[in-house]
DNA sequence: GTATATTTTTAGATTATTCTAAAAATTGTA
DNA sequence: TACAATTTTTAGAATAATCTAAAAATATAC
């Protein structure tokens, strides 16, 4: 806790795979699952870790994987603060689609001011999910919470509403848009098919449409 | 015209240098003076002209000075589009004060992004000039220009409204703050001090003060 | 117009990030 | 538990941007 040196955009964007890579279960992160997840080569990611343990930002073991230390964690955190706050401001003022503000926001987050976020968040009215629905954290770093189910675990004839989607794909975002599914539409499920698990659904009370099980998977409802 | 290669921030760095210092005159801009500019060895430099030559940005003839292409022309006009957009952004949009962006602005400009930029001057209502006064290029590249002239350039007696600065440094802008000067506000040149060119003059038809030649001509104004 | 001063370039190193190939450690299998 | 497969690390090299010191070119001064 401490080293007040700035990180390099590199530096950041490991700390960020890695948390991304353990925020599900909090284990150890491998050396290979991170070389994977930014496709950089597993040698370049040994040299690095001992880089970011250097400066306390990961718990790092030879050959054991990495764990990020409360300093690491904060870091990311306030990576993806920012980057979502950025990606409220692209969508909310700018009218960007939700399928176009991944890569630009993936630029904007390493912008270093501490004000500039405050404000931007300030600006934004303090949202606390941004256009995909996934929560953004405060200042302190806290995660607004929200009960939520994949649309394939609801029954037939049960109705969800879109709050949240888990791909963030340009492609699968872009066949949301095809569908006219956002965040806030109603989604009713009709039947689940047995031989594929596809799904039968009816959009804001209009059309029918068959999505397969692994879309369901990756949208997230609350009950209406 | 062409080199469809992204720059790296460091390159757009140079071409700004070039483009700044060449701006008054438009004459070749000399090895020693980027060195200073940027505060980088000339050695650093001549590698990176080599290199920036290489890419037709610049003109380059071995100890001769470099100029601007018209591609690097058009990089240097775009950068500073994007930079002086940004202010406005910051100040009008996000409140900070005309002495603290600078520095974000310098970071903000390299986001690549064309739509980006293209919706933040829509959003921002298509502003002909920054926080400082500076002319925004539009997307073709042309810059509004105004007629002004300096405070230190008024006879005594005449009144001008501040619509620029020269010096965009913090100090300069925060003193400029203590007087509560500003863009728009009405200066009125009362008396010239033989002694030392130094300026009596009105703010807003209220206080008096006297400022040295130097900040006189540090000062645009259109005449009232 | 030659000598001196200044500017610019070259040469050789350094740092950060990356790579490939090979060695070492760990894990999985039977 | 021993062998094979996989993962991880080490070793050595490459690229981009920088540096210092020295050489080369240009400009200035008398």
């Amino acid at each position: 806790m401490k080293s007040d040196t700035s990180l390099s955009k590199t530096e950041e964007n490991y700390i960020k795979a890695i948390f991304k890579l353990s925020e599900k279960d909090d284990q150890p992160v491998n050396t290979n699952a991170i070389s994977k997840s930014m496709s950089i080569a597993p040698a370049s990611v040994t040299d690095m870790l001992k880089k970011l343990a250097e400066k306390e930002l990961i718990h790092y073991e030879k050959y054991k994987g990495v764990r990020l230390s409360l300093e690491g964690k904060s870091v990311a955190t306030q990576l993806i603060r920012k980057h979502r706050l950025w990606e409220v401001f692209l969508v909310n003022k700018l009218q960007f689609g939700w399928d176009q503000v991944h890569d630009i926001a993936e630029e904007l987050e390493h912008i270093k001011s501490e004000s500039l976020v405050n404000r931007l968040d300030t600006f934004l009215g303090n949202p606390k999910f941004d256009p995909h629905g996934d929560p953004i954290p405060n200042r302190e770093g806290k995660f607004t919470l929200r009960n939520q189910t994949t649309l394939s675990t609801l029954v037939p004839g049960q109705t969800g509403i879109l709050v949240g989607v888990r791909e963030h794909s340009t492609p699968f975002l872009g066949y949301l848009n095809d569908l006219k599914i956002a965040l806030g539409t109603e989604l009713k499920l009709v039947e689940r098919i047995e031989f594929d698990n596809s799904l039968k659904i009816e959009i804001s009370q209009q059309q029918q449409t068959i999505i397969t099980e692994k879309v369901g998977q990756n949208l997230f409802v609350k009950f209406k």
